[in-house]
DNA sequence: TATGGTATGAGACAAATGTCCCGTTTTTTT
DNA sequence: AAAAAAACGGGACATTTGTCTCATACCATA
């Protein structure tokens, strides 16, 4: 749920050498709720991030926000916009205080196209995003609230940062009061820990009671 | 709202010479109900749509399904499961009835990385698909079904093809119930025709009525 | 330490959506 | 043409989710 990418991160850190980088790649500390990117503005940089946590969101014209997802150690930003050359199509800030890798437009057209091992660590973080983007899309609209929550606990549990509940509430597409409801209930069922978000239920059991939800399309 | 790719299908139609594509470019029918691709199998070819109209979908344990997209002229399929190697995370069933190439695993490979005008449009490609799926992923689970249905009309009134409602109401993850209640109301709001899925309204007008909902995070 | 801002928690009610069900219409198959 | 299958349309009711509101706790910093 909070994504990573060592493979790239570690092609900017390790592979290539610091001649290469001279100008082109520099590093940036932002501080929480500092944006990296803003929806419908250009942008000059590719980033890698090489620590903190940052969310990617939509701002609808109604002003709620998705956030598409969570980014952590080594995720790429702004590569779709450079691809397409577009405009951003989403919003990055800082939630921690975080450092990331600024790559020049120059030179990540560079690093696309005449770095063949760059090239391929890239299709397949594209390829994976857009999998992991759909699975989620339709997780999310398909099981109610109290499913996607479950879910959504069982991946913090492997995280050991803590993420603000409006943030939580905003990666689910419900609002707080809805997020706040189901974490009673949860609660009230057993399912889930008093005073944090520890599921007393393992995958296994989160299965049964997915499937106990019906059965027929 | 019907994906293509007018520039991959070129490529392969124009591009590749006819001894490039001996024994491993070859075209294939499909019946309108027929998968080209099983969620959960291995697939051996990629695939480029020619003519015909397909859903991408994903069916989750409760049998219900969501629809990715539905694929039209050049649309590539299956191409992620190789980058990533993995399992289908899709199935791919025909709507209307379809032709399209099939690529060997091996072609596509060598495409990938040999060719860089192939490369440069997978690329094009995977990033549209990034941009589109998270921007529809946001706006479906933001907006109320009324809207996303608006939308949806004024992106189908750009095709001439007929799409059955139980296909539309799982492209917007709602009930087919739900997707006719919708259907009554616009029409009794005098804002969608009696007898077809023309709206009165333009895209300047659903603006309008977009913004009227609400205004705050 | 006062004070405003933000995060939290939840009651009461309204609105949206799903489930179940039944009858009709259309399409397909025999 | 008859029968079977699939698509359509909607009533009645239950469940889920959102909105509005108020209250408390926590944190920053003037």
């Amino acid at each position: 749920m909070i994504r990573t990418n060592l493979a790239i991160l570690s092609f900017i850190e390790q592979t290539l050498t610091s001649e290469e980088k001279e100008d082109r790649v520099f590093l940036k500390g932002y501080a929480p709720g500092e944006h990296l990117l803003m929806q419908g503005q250009g942008n000059k940089y590719v980033f890698i991030q090489k620590e903190g946590i940052s969310k990617c969101y939509i701002t609808e014209a109604n002003g709620k926000e998705f956030i598409i997802e969570f980014l952590g150690e080594g995720e790429l930003m702004g590569e779709i916009e450079i691809i397409r050359k577009t405009k951003n199509v989403t919003s990055i800030a800082a939630l921690t205080p975080v450092t990331s890798y600024c790559i020049t437009y120059d030179f990540f057209s560079k690093l696309m196209t005449q770095y063949p091992v760059f090239n391929q660590l890239l299709l397949q973080a594209l390829a994976a995003r857009v999998s992991e983007t759909s699975a989620r899309a339709s997780y999310q609209q398909i099981y109610p609230a109290e499913y996607t929550m479950m879910k959504l606990f069982s991946l913090l549990a492997n995280q050991q940062v803590v993420l603000p509940k409006k943030d939580l509430a905003d990666y689910l597409a419900v609002s707080l009061r809805s997020f706040n409801r189901t974490i009673k209930q949860l609660r009230e069922k057993r399912i889930l820990s008093p005073h944090s978000f520890d599921l007393y239920i393992d995958g296994k059991m989160m299965d049964k009671l997915l499937l106990e939800y019906d059965q027929e399309s």
